[in-house]
DNA sequence: TTGTAAGCGTTATCAC
DNA sequence: GTGATAACGCTTACAA
């Protein structure tokens, strides 16, 4: 069907190494001409390279494998991807998404992708978690984002969630707010880690939470759970100390916030400033006011994660922290 | 390095063909001890198909290769690659994903992803679009998806824009409502689609629109361009005919028009019908109240498209409009 | 500068 | 039932 190095070879006269050596050897010295007229001829043909015959050859295909936990869902994860595509496309890699879904394990879902020899393979989570990858499979991946391997075997690329809270915290306190709430996302690793950078960025500054409330009765990824924000902002703002600001667990939280306390009659950010995390552009830029909130570090993790497996370097701590990024629009 | 046919073969001293026989061939006939036998090596051994070595004897690899012509950056656009898929697993197809970013052509990418000699080929548009594919890479795209390809040379799966406005148009006016204004994307393909849909179903029922409008200066996609939103809806609001419904351009329009309707003082649904397309599902269930909307058929263009793939039929019409779903939620 | 031949892991053909 | 053996398209020693 599709032409192959042989055909050009006949054609031209040559032998099939002579063609392989025009087309893909980069330094294998011939005749200029002789080069060109293989070009031209395996142009004619619309030769592509068939990468799954060298890739026999070598050992590997020139992939990516990354196993992806939950399917795609959230817009910005796909941002680990294009991080991961950008740093890979420089090795001449591509990446290799396989979703891990409905009922396939995380084993099956490897296995799946190894049987096309990727040249290396990572685990990507869909949001910040724990994973426990059984030891036997933990020796095939090589890098792990989004998410901790439990017991440290692979390393691991996390966004730092308490640095991210410790800083939007500070930058509220820099703008002169001092009685915070903070709305949060319960059960969720992230949610956990924000609460404690908050919490100890308040202590330090010797500054009580007004109060710590959950967004939802249980954790907002498992569930279309009923949402509890506009009770509790409700019952914030007819506090006597009601708050002066805001911190939302996530951007989709504040989103539910602005719509609280516009039927509170409160302004934003006059009476509350909101802060948030996440930084999912479609909703933070479109809000109003727009949204200063705490950007994921997705495409950094992506770009580090194919930096890591092509430079298959071994030391370094297991665990890696990125910061976030504050992106300050008018909320506060 | 990985184990291959020939070191089960070995250490179960049988021949290659056995082994392959016993690991792959459904109907190969043997004793039901040496397939147990050749089973457990296997499994000892860590044994992993090879799909490199399989795809260079039979000529191309179990991937369905997508070239996606902007970076996935819509939420609801990653529900094409899902419907592929899923419909693609059960045929033991693994979907392969290359985008079409920064100054990579078409071409180039299309090359890129017929050197893994995926077993078919689409083509993958984030947003409603018209493409032009040049006569000598159309032969080598089996469908688009979300575009349509400019002279009809390949069959191109589409949302189906003015049935969709046509039946939300028909949605409002069942509620009672006769004066109904849209609020549209400018430039797009999409919006203007939507567009006549909207005004022939309403000069059908005998009604002219209030006011058809654009959110934003320019195309929505083209530019993070400024918002008319605010200024229309006041202006509409403000007028004496002002409308009882608002259509809007999508979920993201109509996030905005809630909060422009909340400033001027309106409430939803009572005074305003909201109504819009996309389903973009972050938005429209979170919004207060949730949007009524007609959901756009990502999913199912991505499963139709990996049938007619794998199916390989010839006849039929080229260009194949999938219908939208109303999704009913408090606005209307 | 070019050709020959071996080998990668798989599947398929054909003889035993 | 099973075992050699060839073939797929490519890369790469080794020769010429």
């Amino acid at each position: 069907m599709a032409a192959s190095l042989s055909d050009i070879a006949e054609r031209a006269g040559v032998s099939i190494k002579t063609v392989s050596g025009a087309l893909h050897g980069g330094s294998a010295r011939m005749s200029d001409e002789t080069r060109a007229k293989i070009k031209e001829i395996a142009d004619e043909l619309g030769y592509v390279t068939n990468l799954a015959a060298r890739g026999v050859r070598q050992g590997w295909l020139p992939l990516i494998g990354v196993v992806a936990d939950e399917l795609i869902t959230s817009p910005f994860a796909t941002e680990i991807i294009r991080g991961l595509d950008g740093a890979a496309r420089s090795a001449e890699l591509a990446v290799f998404v396989m979703n891990l879904g409905g009922n396939r394990d995380v084993g099956s879902v490897l296995e799946e992708v190894r049987r096309f020899r990727p040249r290396a393979t990572a685990f990507a989570a869909m949001y910040h978690k724990t994973v426990a990858l059984p030891p036997e499979l933990a020796k095939n991946v090589g890098v792990m984002i989004n998410c901790r391997e439990v017991d440290g075997r692979v390393i691991s690329l996390v966004p730092d969630e308490e640095a991210a809270a410790a800083e939007m915290t500070r930058h509220l306190l820099a703008a002169g707010r001092r009685r915070v709430a903070f709305i949060n996302l319960p059960g969720l690793l992230a949610g956990d880690l924000r609460e404690q950078g908050f919490r100890s960025t308040l202590a330090e500054a010797g500054l009580a939470p007004v109060a710590v409330l959950p967004a939802v009765r249980r954790a907002i990824y498992s569930d279309r759970a009923p949402s509890l924000v506009l009770s509790h902002v409700t019952a914030l703002m007819q506090a006597a100390d009601r708050p002066d600001a805001i911190l939302c667990g996530n951007d989709r939280v504040a989103m539910e916030i602005y719509a609280a306390l516009r039927r509170v009659g409160a302004s934003i950010p006059d009476d509350v400033a909101v802060a948030s995390f996440d930084n999912q552009i479609e909703i933070a830029s479109r809000l109003d006011p727009p949204l200063t909130t705490m950007a994921l570090p997705h495409r950094a993790m992506g770009r580090l994660a194919a930096e890591i497996l092509l430079a298959e370097e071994a030391g370094g701590p297991m665990l890696r922290k990125l910061p976030f990024q504050l992106v300050e629009r008018s909320s506060v």
